[in-house]
DNA sequence: CGCTTAGTTGAGTTCGTTCAACGACTGTGG
DNA sequence: CCACAGTCGTTGAACGAACTCAACTAAGCG
């Protein structure tokens, strides 16, 4: 199983970015584009079910996630895992490691993925020499943390039929802004990647899915979720929704 | 009940602030420390059980905290609280609100907190002169990320005796770190805190530190727990510490 | 064709909850 | 000074949510 295959076609310039275009992304600036592309060395295409980044490894590079999903995860020495977030098109994957050295937790693919790759050690020029890019890579991290902050609440606080609600629509959210979904509402998850986003089991949540397929929210088909009412998810797990405006990226 | 009492004393010169004697922090350089001394406005005491955020306003302040311990938290509209994370000296607080416009969670004092407050609107200028220290903002916000990713995996995962010693473990270290026990580990929080982070009811909570008790690990005490072996509740959690060399600081 | 992965379902068990009552301590007002 | 209310911690009993175990179907793949 091959993890990764570089790409040799000619990479993807930024200017040209196809995430550029998107209503969800901040206009950048000529100068901000142009130090950007610079600061990309390169792409990476990695199959399903891969894993792009190892918890102890020690990366030299940072990526943003250009196409397909992802999601970082950490695990116990006795194998419990525990998903922490997903990754899709315009995130930032292995800030972590610039702080801590190691990585932290790891990141697998759920789709195939293409990833922009950026050297860590050109980090600093960045902030150097563009402000409102390292004043971005703070608001990015900020962002993560307030996303984490909610799936506290909700694995903390919330029934399992809630945070199921909870996270179906929060993928759901986020995979709509990027306009990712062309008429079906498709989540490429299986369940046990939901029971280990939620701290369930997989028994268990089987039978809350379905649950929420009862009542019509939802469908399960292709290995995969059909969103059927995003917003009755929402409201089901009391949750505001993202209430985001234009975000940056890298 | 008065929240917050403005001190009229002279507030703290950066140059002589008392946790950048410790060597948890990183060095600052003189140009640094020069430009802190004016971002940094005033200073504000807090009383304990007092509120210095509330989810949904608009502050125009960062802070960070001189003295004194507090938590984040976030609620349900039925009452249910999650507490996210603690804050301690030379931890900032309301970097999300300057992402996010509003703030995403409230803040809440343990015991009687000292901040030091900054201008959010200077913020830029931080990012245009001292890429070191807009370095080091990023650098917090992905320290909170990662301590994050730990509680998550915690909850999601660890049982209840586990998620109990984890979060003991967990406060000593990081008051240990900042050396804020003279003598006695005491930890200033109630079983209610303790129960609301780690999403369990009281009653449970109460008879799983009973249980840490009944090992020696810890001893409950005027309104606190005493922390008898550190080393014990993160052997308990599988946890493998915060492993932090030093850290920045605002 | 067997092998593996994903999903489903039922039965019994465990962990954690809710309810309820009580003791110790603190602060407040009379 | 005492009475009283409020907070915090403690404990037992009954209940329920979620878990484990186990068996089985359906689909995908070499």
């Amino acid at each position: 199983m091959a993890t990764t295959r570089a790409t040799h076609e000619a990479k993807t310039p930024c200017k040209k970015c196809p995430l550029r275009g998107l209503p969800h992304f901040r206009e950048f600036a000529a100068d901000e584009l142009e130090f950007v592309e610079v600061f990309k060395t390169g792409e990476l295409a990695i199959d399903a079910g891969s894993t792009i980044l190892v918890e102890g490894s020690h990366s030299a590079h940072l990526f943003t996630v250009l196409t397909g999903w992802g999601f970082r995860y950490k695990m116990l020495e006795d194998g419990r895992r525990q998903i922490l977030n997903y990754v899709l098109p315009g995130d930032l994957i292995g800030l972590q490691g610039t702080v801590m050295g190691e990585m932290q937790h790891s990141v697998e693919a759920l789709s195939p993925i293409t990833l922009c790759v950026f050297e860590r050690n050109k980090l600093m020029t960045l902030y150097n020499k563009h402000a409102s890019l390292a004043f971005d890579l703070t608001w990015i991290a900020a962002r993560e943390e307030r996303i984490l902050d909610e799936h506290l609440l909700s694995i903390g606080r919330r029934s399992a039929l809630e945070r199921a609600a909870y996270l179906l629509a929060y993928l759901y959210q986020r995979a709509s802004a990027l306009k990712l979904f062309n008429g079906r509402s498709f989540l490429p998850i299986t369940q046990q990647h939901i029971a280990d986003t939620l701290g369930l089991s997989i028994v268990h949540t089987n039978k809350t899915l379905k649950k929420l397929a009862s009542r019509g929210f939802i469908r399960w088909q292709e290995r995969g979720c059909d969103v059927l009412d995003g917003q009755a998810l929402a409201g089901l797990a009391e949750w505001e929704g993202l209430g985001e405006g234009k975000r940056p990226f890298i």
